[in-house]
DNA sequence: AAGCCTTTGAAGTAG
DNA sequence: CTACTTCAAAGGCTT
């Protein structure tokens, strides 16, 4: 039963027509990330309208409408892609972003624009005005700051390799026993790049119909939404490792290899 | 508790 | 247009 359902959506998944290029080998080839780029102006059936066919919903144009006041609509996908797991030879849980909890989105209330005063307006004069004036203003950008803090974040779609380190962690976990991320990703590294084209083009397909899926349920969303809210390092300690060979991404970048053919050196 | 580490790829920003 | 930066996941480690 349960086997059945998986090749049934296997069977979904895996109707999209492959892009064109993807899996041949001819020489030279383009990076497999650049190759699958679907071309413009050719309308690919998606997995949202694969799923919602013959009453197809149409997507929302605001997210935060979406949510309020229309409960997704969306079948329920959860785990869909545990379904697809026989599609990948071995997807042994869930790899898609849709069953991801920072992407369960609660009932939040839409926010309303903050009452920013105008910079037009000018605090009266008077040092006890001013000193209310202030507080009220801090008050104003505390309460949209939680505001803010409390929006659901909406993840970016895993590409193509977070989707297959999410596959693969468990299986190098047991045989490595190593549990630090940070080790398990650089042996993750190797392999993704000890894959054939066929093999790593499977992942290049699946991010592809994350990246379609999320465009469909999240159509006003944008990188940008997430941009700079991570806190990060300071630019500094970036910088001061101009001597540390780094990363291979970021040593074949100064070195300017090849970054999906080459390998140096130091990085190896 | 928050951020770092470490990877690749997508997408953003800056010049 | 190119180069650089940030963020997706993960969990132990550091501050």
């Amino acid at each position: 039963m349960y086997k059945e359902t998986v090749y049934s959506a296997f069977n979904l998944l895996m109707h999209y027509p492959p892009p064109s290029g993807a899996g041949q080998h001819s020489q030279p080839q383009p990076p497999l990330h650049k190759a699958n780029q679907p071309p413009h102006g050719v309308p690919q059936l998606s997995l949202y309208e694969h799923f919602n066919s013959p009453h197809p919903t149409p997507a929302p144009a605001d997210i935060s409408q979406k949510q309020v006041h229309r409960p997704l609509q969306t079948p329920d996908l959860s785990g869909f892609y545990s379904l697809t797991s026989g599609s990948m030879g071995q997807l042994p849980h869930t790899v898609s972003w849709f069953t991801h909890p920072s992407l369960m989105l609660g009932s939040s209330v839409p926010g309303h624009p903050a009452a920013i005063p105008h910079p037009a307006i000018v605090p009266p004069s008077g040092k006890q005005e001013l000193q209310s004036f202030d507080r009220n203003l801090k008050t104003q950008e505390e309460s949209k700051a939680e505001k803010e803090a409390k929006k659901p974040t909406i993840k970016k779609p895993l590409n193509a390799f977070m989707l297959y380190m999410k596959e693969m962690r468990a299986k190098v976990i047991a045989e490595c026993t190593l549990k630090e991320s940070a080790a398990i990703n650089q042996i993750l590294g190797r392999r993704w790049h000890a894959l054939s084209r066929e093999e790593q083009a499977k992942y290049y397909e699946l991010a592809r119909k994350e990246r379609q899926l999320h465009m469909q349920l999240y159509p006003g969303w944008s990188a940008r939404d997430n941009y700079g809210k991570k806190k990060r390092r300071s630019r500094e300690k970036h910088q001061e490792s101009t001597t540390d060979p780094g990363s291979p991404k970021k040593c074949r970048a100064r070195f300017g290899l090849n970054q999906q053919t080459d390998w140096c050196g130091p990085c190896r």
